[in-house]
DNA sequence: CACGGTGTTTCTTATTATGCATCAGTTCAT
DNA sequence: ATGAACTGATGCATAATAAGAAACACCGTG
């Protein structure tokens, strides 16, 4: 994880609070001066200034730092920046309690690259997928990528299709540009997308998009469901998932229209 | 909202970051400088470097900027902070539908001073109380404050009082220390916190507190209803109301123990 | 009691953040 | 059209400050 190059103080506070939003959440100040190359001074005192504005605390029995309360205030002024969340809720509960599958809410990340989870309801059974807020997929795997990718204008699509390089992440995962376009052509044709383990061994899933019409037709979100294998398989459940999502995409477009 | 004494280059982009988190969403470079007293090419410089690591992002046709989508990446390890958050949503759905009323969770924030909303579940009833995710309020005034307030360490709560100053926020705020010290214990002996209109007009509250026995009884967080007045002042709805709060704090206990 | 481990601070130097002035667009009224 | 008044973005010289080595203070432990 070291970083090279040069990169300004700024930068470092930066490097240093995204280091506690992954897998590990508690830092000493030497442990994450050895993680990410920096001298235990200037971690210290960033730490210090993050911890003085909120953004990370301080255990005051072991000395080590983790997250700060501050970021709740920021998840108020992001549902702001994404109303959407909002508005699916009464549709994601729904499709809830008419799949018992987990509904997951998404995006086209501001990299243009990605789609992000912005919103999730997980299924109370007992094997279920799990799709945690946050969580970051590329653009190009997936059922909701594929969906999100396949709605957008088509000189978006264009663009992406030019820079991106296909990796695969399982051994389903699409790696042909021209297989990947069909696959879009035909989402757009049927209304939603599907997908078996492109981007997790044994995890299906099935996508719709929701629109709003403010000013022109245009792609506001991707909602999903995650299905295990064993009940993707089940052409009766999954074609009932398809039908409620299908459902849902359309009755959210009369609300935004 | 001039900054004045010294500040740091970190310190400066940090409060640039929480300019976003306010009433206002969305900044331009002068307007934000103007804002904050800190010179244009400043803020111009930092919101450059918070764009490139997601933390805010520019809309390219107005070039104004606002939040990024990286602060979704925080909030799964703010779960873990908070293992009350997944362990509470039962119970909280529970309180939802047996009472129709806004249920949310709190906990006292690092500062020792207030209390923070970390997970809010609304009512569906076309009047009902909003209590967004990341409100803030002090530790004294509500029925969810005086709760936490109550039941937390005897010498926490004697450092509280000797440093506050109740200042009312409306004209049913607590503002005698013997008052609120007295409210404190009989809290504790009913299990309950009861306030009305004591922050906000109109809007009345319960509250109980959860606690792990992981080692020692101590308090995790609180669960409250939050009850417009029309309905709080409903003796039925409200006996209701603590009769389910005092079970799933009691469940609650259970599950922890 | 010394050792190895924390987090924290001091101090000097060299790095770098700063703000002025300017550039490069956009918008809008003339 | 044209120019004025905005906007965001940047090059440059200088002064402010971030950085790193080393030391300090503290805490358990062998």
């Amino acid at each position: 994880m070291k970083q090279n190059g040069k990169i300004n103080s700024v930068e470092k506070a930066l490097v240093v609070l995204m280091a506690f939003s992954g897998e590990k959440s508690s830092w000493g100040v030497r442990e994450l001066s050895a993680h990410l190359g920096f001298s235990p001074s200037t971690i210290q005192r960033i730490l210090r200034t993050l911890k003085k504005y909120g953004f990370i605390r301080q255990n005051p029995a072991t000395k080590k730092y983790s997250l700060g309360n501050i970021y709740f205030s920021f998840l108020r002024s992001l549902q702001d920046e994404y109303p959407v969340t909002r508005l699916s809720i009464p549709y994601m509960k729904r499709l809830l309690s008419g799949t018992r599958e987990t509904v997951h809410l998404n995006v086209i990340d501001t990299d243009g690259l990605s789609r992000i989870c912005i919103n999730s309801l997980e299924s109370s059974r007992e094997l279920k997928a799990s799709q945690a807020i946050g969580t970051r997929a590329p653009l190009y795997a997936g059922a909701t990528s594929k969906c999100l990718l396949a709605f957008s204008p088509e000189k978006f699509i264009d663009n992406y299709m030019e820079n991106i390089k296909l990796s695969p992440l399982t051994g389903n995962t699409i790696v042909k540009k021209d297989q990947l376009l069909n696959e879009l052509s035909m989402i757009k044709k049927q209304g939603y997308a599907s997908s078996m383990a492109e981007t997790t061994h044994g995890l299906g899933a099935l996508s719709v998009p929701v629109f709003t019409f403010s000013n022109g037709k245009s792609l506001l979100a991707g909602i999903s469901l995650a299905i295990p294998e064993i009940r993707f398989n089940n052409d009766k459940h999954r074609m009932l998932c398809i039908e409620q999502l299908l459902f849902v995409s359309k009755e959210f477009s009369r609300i935004t229209a």
